[in-house]
Formats: C-alpha cells, sequence, structure tokens
RNA sequence: CGGGGUGUAGCUCAGCCCGGCUAGAGCGCACGGUUCGGGACCGUGAGGUCGAAGGUUCAAAUCCUUUCACCCCGACCA
C-alpha cells in the first residue's frame, strides 16, 4: 500500500502556484482558452458558479434600492475623452471599432465604410450612463437615481489568466447620482459593505476593507475603496471597487439638477463593480492539491450521488435506490433553494468518476451500492475532508442532515480561508530591511511561496512609492479600521499615521 | 510594444543540431476480454497534407527566407 496519497492535480500549490491555477481551472472543467486571444469559453461549470453568484449578488442589488437597466455595447470615443483624468486611465488597452461594413473582395472579406467618429467597446459605462442620466434628472426629485448593469466589458489586457485578467470579462458595475456628497458617499460605503458581506457570505472568502491611496484609485475619481482578499500563494487579490466619483463625471456628462433652493448644481455620483475575477478569487482561495473546492452556496450541483454497480443484474435496483435518495434530498432546502442533486449513472469506471466530482470540487459525494440498499444506507465524503474519508450515514439521517451538512461546509471553508488569511498577515514588522526580507524569495530563479499581508505605516510620501515598486509590493488599501495611533512609515521611516496592508498582487 | 521560447495525432511531447525506408511514444478515444465498493490490466483499432507560403535539393518535420499564431518574462491591468 501506498501510504502517502498521490494529489489529483499536478503540480501541487507548494511546487508551482501559477500551473496549479491552471490545471484546477482545467480538471474543473471551468474555461478554456478561445480561438480569440485572451478571451475565454466559460464552460457549464463554471459558469453555473457564476450564476449561482450573480443570482445573489443581484439580489442583494436590489435589497439595497437598485434596479437593473442596460445600456450601449459601444461608447463614442468622444464621450470617454470628456473627463480628463478618465482619459488617462483609459487610454490605452481598448478595443475600437472603426468601419461598419464588410465588403467581398477576392474571395475574401475586407472591413469599409468608415465610420465617423469610432466606436469604444465599453471598457467601464461611466460615460455613456451619464450621459442617459443628464437626460433623466432635472430636478432634485429625480434623485437619487440608483442603476446597476449586468455586463460584459472588454480591456485589451497584454497579458491575461483565465477568469482573473480576460480581454474580455462579465460583470455588474452600478452606477448612482445623489443630490448631495454626503449621500454619495454613503451610497459608495453601502455597497462596498454589500460586497464584502457577498464575498465573505456567499463566496466564504475573508476580506479586508479599505480605500486606495490617491495613486491607486480610479481614473476620475475622488475616492476609491475595495476589498482585498488573499490567495494561497499569499498575494492579494482586488475582489471589488466601490468609487466616489464626486462631481467630476457629472460635470463631464453634465448630470445637473435644480435644487431646493432653485439653484442649478452638479449631481454627485458613485460606480461599483465586481467581476467574473471573483470565481479566479474562489478558486485560489478554497482550492487544494485535489483540484476546486465550491462553497456551497454557489455550488452549481451540491451532491452528486454515484450509483456502485458491481454486478450487471444489481444495476436496476441501484439506480432506483440513488433516485430515491435524490429526491428525497431535493425536497430540502438550502440557502433559500432547493438541494441540487445529481445521479451520475454514466457508464464509466467508478474511481474515475469519483475523482472527477472531487476535482470539480462538489460539496458533498455520496455512493450508494447493493449493501447500501441493504442496510438502507448511503456513503458520505465530504470535500472539506480527505476525499477517501467516509462516513457510513442511515439514508433518512442523509436525507434531513443535507443542508445542516451544506452549511458546515461553507463554513469550514470560510474559517480555514480565514486563519490561513490571519496566519500570514504580519503587524510585527517595523523597518524596511525586515519588510525587504519578508518580501524576498528565497529562491529568485523560481520564487516559492512567500511573504502576505504586511499591516504596518504608511507617511503618503511618493519616494515610498517607488522603493515599493522594486519590491513588486503595493499598498493594497488603507483599511477602515485603523489604529488611529502615530508611528514611523515601514518603507520611509518618516512619521505616519495611517495604517497600510501591504502585499504583492494579482 | 521590448526580451526569450514554441508550433508534429484530441492532449503532452520525442524526432530537427548532422536532410534519407511507409513520421513515433505516452495519455485519451472506440471495440473485445480479465478485474472492480473503484483513479487497475491485457489485446485490437481509429486518428497526422509535421502552423502557413516560398526557396535550396534526387530527396525537407529536419536547411534558408518570409509570414501567422500561441506561450513565458517585463511595461499595463478588475
Amino acid at each position: 500500500m501506498n501510504t502517502k496519497q498521490q494529489s489529483a492535480i499536478s503540480p501541487r500549490r507548494e511546487d508551482d502556484y501559477p500551473e496549479w491555477y491552471q490545471q484546477v481551472v482545467k480538471a474543473a472543467d471551468l474555461a478554456e482558452n478561445s480561438a480569440v486571444r485572451g478571451c475565454m469559453v466559460i464552460k457549464p461549470w463554471g459558469y453555473g458558479i457564476w450564476e449561482n453568484l450573480q443570482r445573489q449578488m443581484d439580489k442583494r442589488i436590489k435589497e439595497t434600492g437598485h434596479s437593473n437597466a442596460y445600456f450601449p455595447l459601444f461608447i463614442p470615443l468622444s464621450y470617454l475623452e470628456k473627463e480628463a483624468s478618465h482619459v488617462e486611465g483609459f487610454a490605452k488597452e481598448c478595443a475600437v471599432v472603426t468601419h461598419h461594413r464588410l465588403e467581398a473582395r477576392d474571395g475574401k472579406l475586407v472591413p469599409t465604410g468608415e465610420l465617423d467618429e469610432p466606436l469604444i467597446v465599453r471598457p467601464t459605462s461611466e460615460t455613456i450612463i451619464g450621459e442617459s442620466f443628464a437626460k433623466w434628472v432635472q430636478s432634485y426629485r429625480d434623485l437619487p437615481i440608483l442603476i446597476n448593469q449586468w455586463a460584459n466589458v472588454v480591456r485589451w489586457e497584454m497579458r491575461t489568466r483565465l477568469f482573473l485578467r480576460t480581454a474580455e470579462f462579465l460583470w455588474q458595475e452600478g452606477h448612482t447620482a445623489h443630490a448631495t456628497a454626503q449621500e454619495a458617499v454613503e451610497e459608495t460605503m453601502k455597497m462596498l459593505e454589500v460586497y464584502r458581506e457577498v464575498v465573505e457570505d456567499v463566496l466564504a472568502m475573508p476580506v479586508i476593507v479599505g480605500e486606495k491611496i490617491p495613486e491607486e484609485r480610479f481614473p476620475g475619481a475622488v475616492d476609491t475603496y475595495c476589498i482585498e482578499a488573499m490567495m494561497q500563494d499569499r498575494k492579494a487579490l482586488q475582489a471589488g471597487t466601490s468609487h466616489f466619483l464626486g462631481q467630476n463625471f457629472a460635470k463631464a456628462s453634465e448630470i445637473k439638477f435644480l435644487n431646493q433652493e432653485g439653484v442649478i448644481e452638479h449631481a454627485y455620483t458613485t460606480s461599483w463593480g465586481t467581476s467574473t475575477r471573483l470565481i479566479g478569487g474562489m478558486i485560489m482561495t478554497h482550492g487544494d492539491d485535489d483540484g476546486l473546492r465550491v462553497p456551497p452556496k454557489v455550488a452549481p450541483k451540491h451532491v452528486v450521488i454515484l450509483p456502485v454497480v458491481p454486478k450487471p443484474e444489481t444495476e436496476a435496483a441501484v439506480f432506483e435506490y440513488a433516485e430515491a435518495l435524490a429526491a428525497a434530498i431535493r425536497a430540502h432546502s438550502y440557502n433559500g433553494s432547493p438541494i441540487e442533486v445529481i445521479v451520475d449513472r454514466r457508464d464509466i469506471r467508478g474511481g474515475d468518476k469519483s475523482w472527477e466530482w472531487v476535482k470539480k470540487g462538489i460539496p458533498v459525494r455520496l455512493e450508494v451500492g447493493p449493501r447500501d440498499i441493504e442496510g438502507r444506507k448511503a456513503v458520505v465524503y465530504r470535500r472539506d475532508q480527505g476525499p477517501r474519508d467516509k462516513a457510513f450515514v442511515a439514508f433518512d439521517e442523509v436525507v434531513s442532515g443535507m443542508p445542516a451538512l451544506l452549511e458546515s461546509i461553507q463554513k469550514s471553508y470560510f474559517e480555514q480561508a480565514k486563519a490561513y488569511r490571519d496566519a500570514n498577515i504580519r503587524r510585527d514588522i517595523a523597518n524596511f530591511d525586515d519588510f525587504k526580507k519578508f518580501f524576498t524569495p528565497k529562491n529568485e530563479d523560481k520564487p516559492e511561496i512567500h511573504g502576505g499581508f504586511v499591516l504596518a505605516k504608511w507617511s503618503g510620501d511618493p519616494e515610498g512609492l517607488a522603493k515599493l515598486q522594486d519590491l513588486k509590493v503595493t499598498i493594497r488599501c488603507l483599511p477602515l479600521e485603523q489604529s488611529g495611533t502615530a508611528g514611523t512609515c515601514v518603507v520611509t521611516g518618516k512619521p505616519a499615521t495611517r495604517d497600510a496592508v501591504f502585499a504583492k498582487a494579482y
């Protein structure tokens, strides 16, 4: 017997993390690269996860008073030119439509009919939504406008990675307009909290909530807030952003209203977004050396039943028992919807079948065979335990205990992720030498998993930013929870009052 | 857009330096069999205009030129 179990994913996380990530995406059948450079095909298992996340995010967005709407994919070039700093930020990496027809010439199709004004495939929709808002708003009575859009956007990234950075990605973008700065700021913070809640509760990813430093702000924003998660290679992933845009975009788009005093004023706007990147974050937060682990709240299927058929003549009885078990479980709900159960009747080898579901990260596997029928039991495997850890449980108990079992898995993923993250947040690094040591891998050629989050003082000095850049470390955020104490900047040694989270990032 | 690399079967690749029988392996796939509460094994079989175009040669996956695509490292980035 081989005592050291072989893992299903090769390489393991500790040996080559980026490659492990790619292999998990492949093994779990989440997505694949398409023929179009930088664009992915999201396969049913991956898209099912997105749909569940989307449904729950959408619910929270609507509960906080927003309505969904849809705006054009194409944005006239001149719209993007209206907001000066927005221009700087999005001056590059955009898909540009310059022609509006194709002509057949010598058996080829040639673009003709050049557009007077190029159209940009939206990288984000502030400008085109602002154009609509301007028409919709005349009086303070028309405010606030609280709109959300589910859409695809395109940013022509040079280097792409499935889910984490693709040229086209799916997201939601909220856009709101308000009569006062205070109300817009409150909106910004409210949606930041919605993101924290959904990402922690649904995706089971613990996050740090904070404010971006000026250099990291969204182009055109007055303030940018974010939630930051730690991946298992201890790098940070920005999991969502919420921006207070002040009157910058309102001025650019001329969103004006007559206030209670009869004075014309520009509105205050916000925007906020989360994307399919969250799925990348989920993979890197929960995945292990046997593949994906999907939190039950986003799993397209919660339970797979694997019929064990030792002899062909037992097949009918086993299938019948499996379907009866499935039906009984489906009658129960988890997280507000019926539990999703699949009976995998495919005629492939049992070991392969079982491992396939391990790699896909389904929360619960149930095996049923002739002996279980006899004892009216099932064999229960939980994805938050080892792939061979099994429990023999009575039929009725499996059924009635399923909601609690799923919730326990959901919780254990969050707890595991939080424990890992907290173990890798350093609060005791006070000078740049230690800081540098912390973020420098032992093996320069093939860096091992190293570093983590450093929580320390930051002076805000641009000179410090240059030093950070050399280390490839960034300031992820200034956490909303500040200690309020004075100290010295971990990078420059100058007096500093603000706490910052430093990390390498995706 | 800079620097490096790779294009050969569905996938991962060998063969290329030093041109030479009908272009190979492993995995996967199909069929048959033995096993099987299990990622097993044996056998048989299907599957490739060697990224594309041009050139050198009696002869090109292999040498030369051009071109396209993709990957890795930078800069950019949710």
